[in-house]
RNA sequence: GGGGAUAUGGCGGAAUCGGUAGACGCGCUAGCUUCAGAAGCUAGUAAACUUAUGUUUGUGGAGGUUCAAGUCCUCUUAUCCCCACCA
């Protein structure tokens, strides 16, 4: 008899799907389509380990079991491969990024290859080459036309050890997202994208998309919106005003005093000269200290006193006006409207610098803090006493806009995206600067604005690009007036490739467009994009924000590119630590199948081990039991079909309802992504057959359903080993192209039932009635059961509760 | 500080509607097989008590609703992730 060896099997089926294009999507079928995706990998050199195979592997099982359950399916791979780590490669060896890009590539695809993953290779793309970046740089233009692309001299987050400046979204508690150093603010001309434009329906259509809460809701909190009010303050002895925005106007009788950030214009005018050098020192020290430093939550409040007063609009107070770089000049108006009764950093502010504290809320409940920062009730605030927080804010703002001194506003966290880089391995930007019509795009129809190859790859002098020191990319002419002009040198980011890639997958090799609509309109939205929760707020956000723009545009019909989001969660090492080269307890894939396991028997550790959006410790132990499985699989099919019965002997009722009862599970389970169970499932199913076994050897012809089924059941999991025994059972076509087995409820149904007796909400028996019973039939059988009656005894039965086909709960005392 | 998630045996985990807690797998134990080991096959495996039939306890903790709670309600604790002086 055969035996299971997947060394020996697995590269030939590998083979086999490529030659037969098994996985090649077709753009014209009466199927209903199903576009499958996960993010398009970085090729880095390393080795991928058992963690991104978890990734994969979701993907891959939700497209094949898609497929034979007839949708029509597109579930692509492509390269990521713009971006740093080949640069800073490229700079150590001087191997040019190209070179080392296009090996990543052919070794991470073998990876792929050998898991077993199905791609359709036919739709390969790679963003760094021309024929990809020539329409990312289309789209470059395309937003600069709709006024989204823009440049600003501002500043700005700057990478010290990248050499580059970096979005917002790249800079984690004050490092660089990719090398970990501290950066640094630089003022800086920097390319721009206007997504705040956007903001609101990023927010709103959160709503409409199948993503997980925590996903939507890092979103929501790093766009950041904010509904509130500005108001203004009239300075005293003076015509100027300073604008204050709050979310709680609701507080405005309890302000003792107004903040500015350093920044602020309005010192010049508010500066008194007992004060002004006071007032110079502490500007000069906030602009030392990094906008990192400033944001350091423990600080200690500092801040320092103008000389000047401002009014209250309400209460005509007069109000003193305070520096302090606890205000952020880049949000709202960059001043506000401090009440340290009911905000806590207005309080620390107010007892370090002795100001007054004013209640005006009263909490609804009882309050024994210092400080209470909730909604409740009004007091001390004059006509607007006894109101409710929510109605004092609407009714203040409303009555201060009588004169114009106040108005709703909304406010966003989010700001717009820096996209320029001043590196080398990147998208061009398309760009031309004339000395006489100033920025000109590059005509589309002159795109791609070719990335030169270089001899060294060293960013230059003066925070810029290392294009700005190659003449013959830089020296061009103006497309509008023809006179001498020099190209924009810094390079896209790489989250611009990456925010239409899905798009390009449906019409890949389109040398006209981007993508055709007609093939955009057939694939897209992504029905299933599966990915790690990194993206949330960068990739994701971008993506849905040029998704809008397109939209707006007439591009495409559909506004959020992803309708259901899968975050799968990680594999962590044994020891729950996080897997990585560095800590060196990655387990890699290619050393399991070298060890004999196979691709199999790690695409199923990788789903048993848990549900597929929790995280889990790798067991390379717990993989000899997906093994054993599979050998199971193996052995009791090499016996069916080596078997001397011609398996034409009766039905077996026990055999057909173990194979339909199965069925349904696994159906039921993977079209809800819940693997692990399918995969048990799957497991028990095998157990049992090998009881049968025994008692029937394999006489019955309920086997022709039991091991095809089971075949088919476990294919999109155990690609291999399932093609291999399906051929054995005489098949030619591919078992990933077979339709996905159904289930008769008719082999389903029994004629006896267990029932469960439970007294006093106590299990105390278990009887085996038949089904044809009816309640009455049941009690009566329950009632005299020897072992109820004994527990009942004399007492009264108070209750009796039956659950048809399951329970029966007495209630006696 | 704000937001999100999680908590079940020695371990990973399972449990449509509230209805037998611990499926399935790892590990462990015993038997068969084997020169031996490995592999394989069969059986057992929540805890405590019990000769046994059994009894009691048990899903982070405390209350509650219910004939019945891992599941629903209130409060609470721990861990993880994200954001964080955004007014």
């Amino acid at each position: 008899m055969k035996r299971y060896n997947p060394k020996e099997i697995e590269p030939k089926w590998q083979d086999f799907w490529q030659d037969k294009k098994i996985y090649e999507a077709d753009d014209k079928s009466n199927k209903p389509k199903k576009y499958i995706l996960e993010y398009f990998p970085y090729p880095s050199g390393a080795t991928m380990h058992v963690g991104h195979v978890r990734n994969y592997t979701i993907g891959d099982s939700i497209a094949r079991f898609n497929r034979m359950s007839g949708f029509n399916v597109l579930h692509p791979m492509g390269w990521d491969a713009f971006g740093l780590p080949a640069e800073n490669y490229a700079i150590k060896t001087g191997v040019s990024p190209r070179v080392a890009i296009d090996e990543n590539t052919s070794h991470f695809k073998k990876q792929l290859i050998q898991m077993g993953f199905g791609y359709d290779w036919s739709r390969e793309i790679d963003s760094t080459k021309p024929e990809y970046y020539k329409w990312t740089q289309w789209f470059f233009l395309f937003l600069f036309e709709k006024g989204l692309a823009y440049q600003k001299q501002s500043s700005q987050f700057y990478c010290p050890k990248d050499q580059t400046v970096l979005a917002n979204e790249q800079v984690e508690n004050g490092l660089c997202w990719r090398c970990g150093s501290k950066v640094e603010k630089k003022s800086l001309k920097q390319w721009f994208f206007k997504i705040t434009d956007y903001a609101d329906r990023l927010v709103k259509d959160l709503d409409d998309v199948n993503w997980s809460e925590s996903i939507k809701s890092m979103q929501r909190n790093w766009i950041g919106r904010s509904v509130g009010s500005e108001v203004d303050f009239s300075i005293d002895g003076s015509e100027d005003k300073i604008r204050v925005y709050t979310t709680r106007i609701d507080t405005i009788y309890g302000t003792t005093f107004l903040v500015v950030a350093p920044e602020h214009p309005i010192l010049g005018n508010i500066v008194s000269n007992d004060q002004k050098v006071a007032v110079d020192e502490y500007v000069k020290q906030s602009q030392i200290k990094s906008e990192i430093d400033r944001q350091e939550t423990n600080r200690e409040k500092t801040g320092v006193f103008s000389g000047s007063y401002v009014v209250n609009p309400l209460t005509k107070a007069k109000i003193p006006i305070w520096i302090a770089d606890y205000v952020l000049y880049g949000y709202g108006t960059g001043a506000i409207m401090a009440v340290p009764a009911h905000d806590e950093r207005d309080l620390e502010f107010a007892k370090k610098f002795n100001i007054d504290v004013i209640q005006v809320i009263k909490p609804s409940g009882d309050n024994k803090e210092e400080i209470f920062t909730g909604e409740g009730t009004l007091i001390n605030s004059d006509k607007y006493n006894d109101l409710s927080s929510s109605d004092a804010r609407e009714k203040i703002t409303l009555d201060l806009a009588q004169n114009g001194s106040a108005e709703e506003k909304v406010n966003y966290k989010l700001r717009d995206w820096l996209i320029s880089r001043q590196r080398y391995w990147g998208a061009p930007i398309p760009i031309i600067h004339c000395p006489t019509d100033g920025i000109v795009p590059v005509p589309k129809d002159h795109l791609p604005v070719l990335l030169p190859e270089l001899d060294k790859f060293v960013p230059g002098v003066d925070g810029k690009s290392p294009l700005a020191s190659i003449d013959s990319f830089v020296n061009t002419t103006c497309p509008k007036c023809g006179g001498s002009a020099k190209r924009e040198t810094d390079t896209m980011d790489g989250f611009a490739c990456s925010s239409w890639y899905f798009l390009r997958f449906a019409d890949p090799h389109n040398d006209s467009e981007a993508f055709s609509r007609s093939l955009a309109d057939y694939w897209l939205p992504v029905d299933d994009y599966i990915g790690g929760a990194e993206h949330a707020v960068m990739h994701l956000l971008y993506a849905r924000f040029w998704t809008k723009v397109m939209f707006d545009d007439g591009l495409i019909n559909f506004t959020e590119p992803f309708t259901t989001l899968r975050n799968q969660g990680m594999i962590l090492a044994h020891d729950g630590q996080k897997m990585s080269k560095s800590k060196n307890n990655t387990v890699n894939p290619d050393e399991l199948i070298s060890q004999g396991y196979g691709a199999d028997s790690i695409r199923l550790m990788e789903l048993f081990i848990g549900p597929w959006n929790q995280s889990a410790n790798w067991s390379t132990e717990g993989l000899s039991g997906t093994f054993r499985f599979l050998q199971r699989v193996w052995n009791v099919t090499q016996e069916y079909v080596n078997s001397a019965s011609a398996h034409e002997g009766e039905e077996s009722g026990d055999l057909l309802k173990l194979t339909h009862e199965t069925i349904k599970k696994v159906t039921a389970n993977a079209s809800n992504l819940d693997f692990n169970t399918s995969i048990s499932a799957l497991m028990e199913m095998v157990n049992e057959l090998y009881k049968l076994k025994i008692v029937d050897e394999m006489d019955s012809k309920s086997w022709n359903v039991a091991i095809p089924s089971l075949l088919k059941l476990l294919a999109p999991f155990a690609p291999h080993i399932t093609e291999e025994l399906w051929h054995d059972l005489g098949n030619h076509d591919s078992i990933h192209i077979s339709s996905w087995p159904e289930y008769d409820e008719k082999y389903l149904v029994s004629d006896s039932m267990e029932i469960v007796v439970q007294v006093n909400g106590k299990v105390r028996a278990k009887l085996t009635l038949p089904t044809s019973y009816d309640e009455n039939k049941i009690f009566d059988e329950v009632l005299s059961n020897e072992r109820v009656s004994a527990l009942i005894k004399d007492q009264e039965l108070i209750k009796k509760i039956y659950i048809p086909g399951k329970l029966v709960s007495l209630v006696v005392k």
